[in-house]
DNA sequence: GTTCGCTGCCACATATTGCAACATCAGTGC
DNA sequence: GCACTGATGTTGCAATATGTGGCAGCGAAC
């Protein structure tokens, strides 16, 4: 039957969406019975709740309930291991580009974090990151200045992120910014994962003297699904072997130049 | 009729993928069975799970039960400190005052980071620190969110200071505060060796719905240069010995709570 | 009255879980 | 080193919970 008659009125849609993120928020995931239970409304229901704000982007639906939504990267603690004798090269090749004196941004990654570990040799440079573990590392090298930018922290790539580093950011004069990416793709151009990613990014290229680019021969071809802003206006990129001739050809059109560290 | 369930509720595998990451980092392993009998489910069910965590890279499998990877061994990194069963009784008192879903500032220090190593029971709690190992500690916890306040990174302290964290520190809205100090002076007052240090501790008092600090016994009876402003409205302190007689009567005199771990 | 959106019910598809039988492993005593 | 033993890991299968799509009832808006 109609649960009408003398109940308190139902709970409207738009006030189950906000109970339901709130206990996302709260409990990091929510079972489609209890709710149902607790809105006293069929399971189908909260269901379709879930569906819509899934399609929002907002959640994401597993079986029995849905969950706070993480974009699924591979631990940090992994992706150290993979290809650490490229890194080290891009590492050692980026360090070449930095001279005495410098203010210099080191994106999060573990690419980024072999720049830091190549560029000890160095004098009086300033650091600006959001990493915590290039912030603590480089911290300990005398002679360098090292900035921690502000944020919320996202454990997979352990390092701060969202509106309060884009704005610590822009405080900065930069010299020379070292940026990481999702993927090389087949066009010639650096896409990320998340939309902020790719918006944190773009901002430094307009922020940075000059921005390079640095991605592993792992990042070849790869989709990842946003284009970087302000891509073209990038200094350059530094690999670490010889992409495709086509995905070469495609890189020289838009402008920034390629770097092949051995 | 309510669509509620009279079974009992199981826990949803994303429930117990978060549980199962936090006892690992809270214990640094944990067994089939154990965690067969809390969620009162089956071995299968758990040992799939283990098996999903495993593929995703997340942990490792050994006979038995799962053990995690990056040795970020809180027993390690403060069994290296001095006075570390004095730490970590303070952590776990400072732990016992906080509660699910509180927003809990942490000062840098290594005391201050037992706390972090204690909390991690805890559920939905929003972290705000300065310290560069406590975030990178605290952000791989499920269920916990942790800002980094940015700033100029002090080598000694390993973490973020100056204008700039004070700055992102007034942005909070802080249930409790834990914060550290250079010394447990003779006439009851917590002092600190720089002027910006008391300063930012002076300002989290008043910033914080109520603030402990955490001083272990080789602090006590010291003296360092500056005082902490705002000191005696300081919810408490938190120690690990009983102080001189004295030291406790002057602390009782100027209002914060003399608080002594077991 | 009609249309439209939301909801609940139903039948069927899919996923997860527990059980049971069997294979392996880590000790233990000899 | 070897056999024994209890605990742990694996696999196939059946039971049950959950997900999906269609359809109809009920109000609200027009």
């Amino acid at each position: 039957m109609s649960p009408v008659s003398h109940l308190p009125a139902r709970a409207l849609a738009p006030r189950r969406h906000d109970e339901i993120l709130r206990r996302l928020g709260a409990q990091g995931s929510v079972s489609v019975a209890e709710l149902a239970g607790f809105f006293e409304v069929s399971r189908e229901t909260i269901r379709r709740d879930l569906k819509l704000l899934s399609d929002q982007g907002r959640l994401g639906i597993v079986h029995g309930g849905a969950a706070r939504f993480e974009p699924s990267e591979p631990a940090m603690s992994l992706r150290s291991q993979e290809n650490a004798g490229g890194k080290a090269a891009i590492g050692r090749a980026a360090a070449g580009l930095v001279r005495d004196g410098m203010v210099v941004f080191l994106d999060s990654g573990t690419t980024t974090l072999a720049i830091a570990h190549a560029i000890t040799d160095l004098r009086d440079l300033t650091i600006c990151t959001a990493s915590l573990k290039i912030a603590l590392h480089l911290c300990h090298v005398p002679g360098m200045r090292v900035h921690m930018l502000g944020g919320e922290v996202d454990p997979s790539e352990e390092a701060a992120s969202g509106i309060d580093t884009l704005d610590a950011m822009a405080r900065f004069r930069v010299d020379i910014a070292f940026l990481g990416g999702g993927a090389l793709s087949p066009d010639g151009e650096v896409t990320d994962f998340t939309r902020a990613g790719a918006e944190q990014r773009g901002r430094m290229i307009g922020l940075a003297g000059k921005a390079y680019f640095v991605l592993d021969r792992s990042k070849f071809g790869k989709l990842t699904p946003l284009r970087i802003p302000n891509f073209e206006r990038a200094a350059g990129v530094i690999v670490d072997a010889d992409p495709e001739p086509a995905l070469v050809e495609a890189l020289s059109q838009k402008g920034p130049e390629l770097i092949v560290a051995a």
